[in-house]
DNA sequence: ATAGAAAACGGACCGCGGTCCGTTTAACTG
DNA sequence: CAGTTAAACGGACCGCGGTCCGTTTTCTAT
């Protein structure tokens, strides 16, 4: 008569079966290992469903597209890197003065960013839009320019500074035109500097 | 005995046959209109080869891929707009002080990204890499700064300043945030001051 | 005009992303 | 433990991007 559960009180996020939960884990490991091994082309759908021992249309049902998949994979990492700059140790945890917290931030975020460039490209928007990777960094920095006393629409000062620490500029700059990826973190602190000096 | 060109003298860029300079313009129109008429989804390799009367093998010869395909179509608009930057009426063209273009080229940037978004997203690397696109502008950019007596690395605060122009962080910002497009415009201009004042 | 070579053409073909629907399985009820 | 339901499963199926190769067209040289 009443609701489908006796006693669901607190935590309301359990709606997955266990078979579900179950490959959606087999299925990052799999395309996860697929990745490393083979590279990301190699990542097809229908291969990850093999090796994950699971239909296609489960992967499917759990990830979306393809996209959704490589989206999920990035938030893996997404989440750890967000974690380290939440609860890390200094300077790019919290701790250190808000410039050095912003450095060690550009730093981390420039590194990551080139590493994870394929799966960031394959993700598209999934990868974007996931609350996880931009709109978490850009209150960070829109936090720190805050606490360094920038005056001005700090949301978009945020994404200006961000900007050039995307994926597909650095691509640009660092794989095709072959800049020292040094010069380009030089290049970001100068801009930095620029947006912070009153 | 001597080459097949009786006088190559002057224009060496000649190496298409008719046909095929016939195909790729038509190529191009049947592509223009599928996009204005029915959207960007519906241009289809095969729908643009039937629009165009002409073989399927023949799109991809003409243009690689759908990407490439996309990139020329972007190619056409770039072009137009970069003449008129570098010939046309100020502050946008010559004779304005260096300033005032550069702010008309942000206002203007702005709104041809967002105009043509779309096509932006189709062509992928294909639209980024196209000199036409990207190099120019941030020559352009360069150019201006230097002309400002901005110093520091000069190439690279010319890309910082253009990064927040890209397709997609405006996509974010304007279509999926609903961010007002003059708010954007105002916060980009700011960015502008505080690379320049010394 | 004609012959020959180089280039372009066209469409059959392939692989992959994505959908659909009949079947199976987990979870809750009595 | 049996019954019911909702969700998950799996793989046949579809459309599109991309490739391949036998055929046709253009260009040049004679």
């Amino acid at each position: 008569m009443d609701g489908p559960r006796l006693l669901p009180l607190l935590d309301a996020p359990q709606p997955e079966r266990r078979d579900a939960a179950r490959n959606r884990e087999a299925l990052l490991v799999a395309a996860a290992r697929l990745i490393e091994h083979c590279g990301i082309d190699a990542v097809t759908m229908e291969a990850v469903a093999h090796e994950a021992g699971v239909g296609k249309g489960t992967v499917f049902r759990r990830f979306e597209s393809r996209e959704g998949l490589m989206g999920a994979l990035l938030n893996h990492s997404e989440t750890a890197w967000q974690a380290s700059v939440m609860s890390g140790s200094p300077p790019l945890g919290p701790g250190a003065p808000a410039l050095d917290r912003l450095l060690a931030f550009g730093r981390s975020r420039l590194e990551t960013t080139i590493q994870h460039a394929d799966l960031i490209r394959a993700a598209g928007r999934a990868g974007t839009r996931s609350f996880a990777a931009y709109s978490f960094a850009v209150m960070h920095v829109r936090h720190l320019l805050g606490e360094l006393g920038v005056a001005g629409d700090l949301p978009l000062l945020a994404v200006a500074l961000m900007a050039p620490l995307e994926a597909p500029i650095l691509d640009q700059q660092v794989r095709i035109e072959g800049l020292d990826v040094d010069r380009v973190y030089r290049g970001w602190v100068d801009l930095a500097a620029r947006i912070i000096r009153q």
